[in-house]
DNA sequence: TCTGCATAGGGGTTTTTCCCTTTATTGATT
DNA sequence: AATCAATAAAGGGAAAAACCCCTATGCAGA
C-alpha cells in the first residue's frame, strides 16, 4: 500500500507539477490537490481524504500555510505537514515550524531529495535540510526583541512611520501629541536598537509589519 | 516531430516538475533543463541544443531571466522565450517583455493554459494573459520616471540611503562631498516626486533597488 | 564655444533625534 | 483603603541631521 500525499499550493501549475513528480515515486501516491488551506480543511471532513503527508505552501490566499498547519496540528495531529516554499525568510520558517510543520523544504530541492524527505518524515517524524537547521540554531541566539513584544499602538505607529509623513502629521493622524509620538519612536529605537527612522522602516519591512 | 522546449529555473524541483508536465503534452518534448541563464547560453553553443521554446524563470542567480532573454533576442532571435514567474511586479513584467519575451505566464496557470500558451507562441508569435494585457495598457499611462532612467551613481546612493547611515557617512563611503550627496538626494526627490528619505527607501524597496 | 553633467559650497528653515521631567491612570500589593 | 509600580501621554530645550534654494567650477562631448 502506497503512502498518500496531498499537495496544497495556490500556484496551480506547481501543485500539478509536484503532484506528477510524486506519482513517479515508488512508495507514494497523490490523493488530491488543493489551492489553499480552506479547501484542505473542507476535504478533511471526510476521513477518507486524510493523507499521510501534506505538502504545504506557505503563501496562499484565504487560509495561509501557517494558519492551516496550526489547525492541522490541533485537529489532525497524525498528519505530517511538510512546508514547501520559496520563502527563505527566517521568521516565516520559524513560524511554520512553530505551527507544527515537520520540515521545511525550499522549492529548489531536487526530486530525489523530495522523495527522501517524504520517507524521512514517515520514519523519523521530521526532516530538516542543513539550511533550515542553520537557521534554527541562529534563531536561538539574539532575537530577544521580536515583533511579538511590540504593542498594538507601537505597530500602528511604525506603519505610519513607513510613509512620507512627518512625525507631526503622524501625531495628527493618530490623534496624539507630537511629543507622544516622539516617545513611541524613542522607545522603539531603544527596543530594536535602531539609530533613526530609516532603520525603523527597514525593520518594519523585514518583519512584514509594513508591506510596500 | 514534436516541438522542443527547454525549462530554465533555479528551483530544481519546479523545473523538473514543469518538465514532466510538458512531457504529457502531445506536441511537445523537453530537450533539457537548466538552473540559470549561464547554463542555457553554454548549452546553446551546440546548435542541436537550441529549442523552439524556452520557458524562463525571471529570478535566477548568476544570469537572471531578463538578461538571459535579452541575450537570446540578440543572438538567437528564432527562439521563443516565454517568461514563467511568480513575480507579479509590473516593472519586472515590463522589463521581461522589453527584453524580448513573447509572453509572461504566472506560475499559477493551469496545465491546459500552459499547453495553450506553448501552441499560441508558435502559431502567433506571442501569448498574453488578461492580467499581463491589463498591465501593459496600464503602463502606457504615467510611469515616465522608471528605475531605468536612474543613473548608476544614483542607484548606488539609493542603496546607501536604505541604511541607518547619515548623509555625512554616505558621503564618506562614496568618497563624495556631503553637498554632492545632497545634490543626488534633491535630484531624486524631484525625479521620483518624493518628500523625504523615507519615501526614497520605500521606492527603493518597491522597485527592488534595495532588497531588505 | 556651448551644453550637459558631476561635483561641491553658502546659508537658511524644518524635522529629527536626544535627554530629562511631569501628570493622570490603571492594576497589583500590602 | 492606602500605597506602590508600571505605563500612556505630553512637554521643554537643544543639538544634529535633513531638507531646500541658489550658485559655481571643471570637464567631456557635440
Amino acid at each position: 500500500m502506497k503512502y498518500s500525499v496531498v499537495v496544497v499550493d495556490d500556484h496551480n501549475l506547481l501543485s500539478q507539477a509536484i503532484g506528477s513528480l510524486i506519482e513517479d515515486f515508488e512508495q507514494f501516491r497523490v490523493l488530491y490537490l488543493c489551492n489553499n488551506g480552506q479547501e484542505l480543511i473542507e476535504k478533511f471532513k471526510n476521513p477518507r481524504n486524510i493523507p499521510d503527508i501534506v505538502l504545504m505552501d506557505v503563501n496562499m490566499p484565504i487560509l495561509n500555510g501557517i494558519e492551516t498547519t496550526d489547525h492541522l496540528r490541533q485537529h489532525f495531529p497524525q498528519v505530517n505537514v511538510l512546508a514547501l516554499s520559496i520563502e527563505e525568510d527566517e521568521n516565516t520558517i520559524l513560524k511554520m515550524l512553530r505551527a507544527g510543520a515537520k520540515g521545511y523544504l525550499m522549492k529548489d530541492v531536487k526530486k530525489t531529495e523530495l522523495e527522501n524527505a517524504l520517507l524521512e518524515v514517515l520514519k523519523k517524524g521530521y526532516y530538516h535540510t542543513n539550511t533550515v537547521a542553520k537557521i534554527l540554531v541562529g534563531s536561538l541566539a539574539q532575537k530577544e526583541t521580536s515583533v511579538s513584544s511590540l504593542k498594538e499602538r507601537e505597530i500602528e505607529f511604525i506603519k505610519h512611520a513607513c510613509t512620507e509623513k512627518t512625525y507631526k502629521e503622524i501625531a495628527d493622524d493618530m490623534c496624539l501629541s507630537y511629543k507622544t509620538i516622539e516617545g513611541y519612536r524613542n522607545v522603539l529605537f531603544e527596543k530594536l536598537n535602531l539609530r533613526n527612522r530609516t532603520g525603523l522602516v527597514i525593520y518594519a519591512i523585514k518583519n512584514k509589519i509594513f508591506v510596500p
